[in-house]
RNA sequence: GGCGCGUUCGUCUAGUGGCUUAGGACGCCGCCCUCUCAAGGCGGAGACCACCGGUUCGAAUCCGGUACGCGCUACCA
């Protein structure tokens, strides 16, 4: 079954950003490695020169670092089969390519772009396949070695021999067949001394001792080409899991134009790694029953790629926030508060300076009514600012011609009182009410209102506990002046 | 067009021939709780298991076909 030390790979292009389908095939990567007591392997596949972006491969480092899938190998790490970057691999990749043209497995190609274009126009107007027509395979060695001589620029195509029959044995999908007619004469290597994907992913799988590639089902139509060119080396070929696609909401692949797509936007929205670690894990897997909230560590012990569902899944931003919801009330109130501080820090109140005791009692009183950590300091800024406005439907709602005597009273209550505890500024409340022959919400509505210029929030004594009894009063006094009805 | 893959509530999924009047989660609706907003508790609507045919005493589960969706079809990965 599973060899002793398996060793997978995740082996992105450095585009900019990490996409979060991207993730979670880092992801079951990784937990396929850990669960098997393998290495998991980062491989940068940088062969495209023209859509190379400045600082993206340490941008990837840092993002899957973030989300707390290290890498036992990869740039800056080598574990004795480096390099990890592929730009810096370039003479292996001739040297192979070579090796196949020497035994006729590959061959030199002079065509133009324009003749490749004119071709595989024909090809479709006639509703052909559009495929290369080995026009070069027939050229003679004086031919190629002439051309190559006057310095035109080639490429090497692989020579897919017709009508054979290639299986593939995936992990999740089973045996898929395809018939070699199919394949087209792959380019191998490009004009510019590059190889394309599907060389270099075979040379360095074979190098790095893959034995598990676990990748997305965008690559399922073209592992023919990779068995072929493992069958030609002559080299043992890698097992295969090729992943189900994440999906927009109308099922095509999960693509910028439809929403968030990087990592990286969903962390500076504010998701917790392990919400959005655990959210993409089930999607596409589960262990077979209703669990659903999982940690890393857990994933590492539970996860199968037996268990990985054949059929895409849409990106579902609604239950990402459940999940991110959930584990943040699964955090101490020592994490939060960590967490807050970094959000103070970079927020307009980061010269508010609140101590750790009171923040931690902001944190108590909000942590279930928000879904980020962001959203204390956004939704509930009266903790750091007295109200600059006041929410005029609930002026509307709650404010009336009764409200501001009894706030006076209110106040005029607990000002005499020390140190007032959360019960003192209740049993005051309480009294005033039963003097004045009102209901409790008679008052707390409208001190509410006056304290944090809103409706909504944690209960109105905690809120006051916390701004305590000067800065109660004073929002009491400023409210009086500014609320008119 | 060709090739490949897929198809269970709106979405993520459980289900691997009888335990299923198809279970859970998110979302939605209602009720309770309640100083508000949440959270929480309880309940509800929501899937003729894409369709058709076959195998079987019995099928969401096995087989075949059809439809639909998606992916690939680059000197991109």
């Amino acid at each position: 079954m599973i060899s002793e030390n398996p060793r997978v790979r995740f082996a992105p292009s450095p585009t900019g950003y990490l996409h979060v389908g991207g993730l979670r095939t880092a992801l079951y990567n990784y937990l396929f490695a850990k669960r098997n007591n393998g290495a998991f392997i980062l491989r940068i596949e940088d062969t495209d020169r023209t859509r190379l972006v400045e600082g993206a491969v340490k941008n990837l480092i840092t993002t899957l670092k973030w989300a707390g899938l290290d890498f036992d190998e990869g740039p800056g790490k080598d574990g004795g089969f480096g390099p990890y970057v592929q730009s810096e691999r370039l003479a292996l990749y001739k040297r192979y390519a070579d090796e196949l043209v020497q035994q006729k497995k590959a061959y030199y190609c002079f065509c133009t772009s324009d003749r490749i274009k004119q071709l595989r126009d024909e090809q479709q107007k006639t509703g052909l396949q559009s495929k290369y027509d080995k026009h070069c395979l027939h050229l003679t060695e004086n031919e190629i070695r002439d051309t190559l001589k006057n310095n035109e620029p080639y490429v090497i195509r692989l020579n897919v021999q017709p009508n054979e029959l290639i299986n593939i044995e995936d992990i999740i999908r089973g045996e898929v067949t395809f018939n070699s007619n199919v394949v087209d004469d792959q380019i191998l290597l490009k004009s510019d001394g590059y190889p394309t994907y599907h060389l270099a992913n075979v040379v360095d799988d074979h190098l790095m001792k893959i034995t598990h590639v676990i990748r997305g089902e965008e690559w399922l139509s073209s592992t023919p080409k990779h068995i072929l060119l493992y069958n030609y080396f002559g080299w043992e070929i890698p097992k295969f899991a090729h992943l189900p696609l994440l999906l927009n909401p109308d099922k095509s692949k999960l693509s910028k134009r439809q929403g968030d797509v990087a990592v990286e936007d969903y962390r500076a929205k504010g998701y917790l790694k392990d919400a959005l670690v655990n959210f993409v894990a089930m999607l596409g897997w589960s262990a077979g029953d209703d669990r659903e909230f999982y940690y890393l560590d857990e994933l590492c012990s539970s996860f199968s790629l037996e268990r990985v569902n054949k059929s895409g899944a849409v990106f579902n931003i609604e239950k990402l926030q459940a999940m991110n919801f959930a584990h943040l009330q699964k955090k101490t109130d020592g994490e939060l508060l960590n967490l807050l501080k970094e959000e103070v820090a970079v927020s307009s109140f980061n010269d508010h300076l609140l101590s750790d005791e009171k923040l931690l009692l902001i944190i108590q009183s909000m942590k279930e009514r928000i879904n980020f950590v962001k959203e204390i300091i956004l939704n509930a800024s009266y903790f750091f600012i007295a109200p600059q406005t006041y929410d005029q439907d609930a002026v509307k709602k709650r404010w009336t011609a009764e409200s501001a005597g009894l706030l006076q009273k209110f106040a005029e209550t607990i000002r005499g009182v020390e140190n007032p505890s959360k019960e003192d500024f209740e049993n005051a409340l309480h009294q005033v009410a039963e003097i004045a022959g009102v209901k409790n919400g008679a008052i707390i509505h409208p001190l509410r209102l006056a304290v944090s210029g809103v409706s909504g929030g944690p209960g109105l004594y905690d809120i006051i506990f916390i701004l305590g009894k000067e800065e109660t009063l004073g929002r009491i006094n400023i409210a009086l002046e500014k609320i008119i009805i």
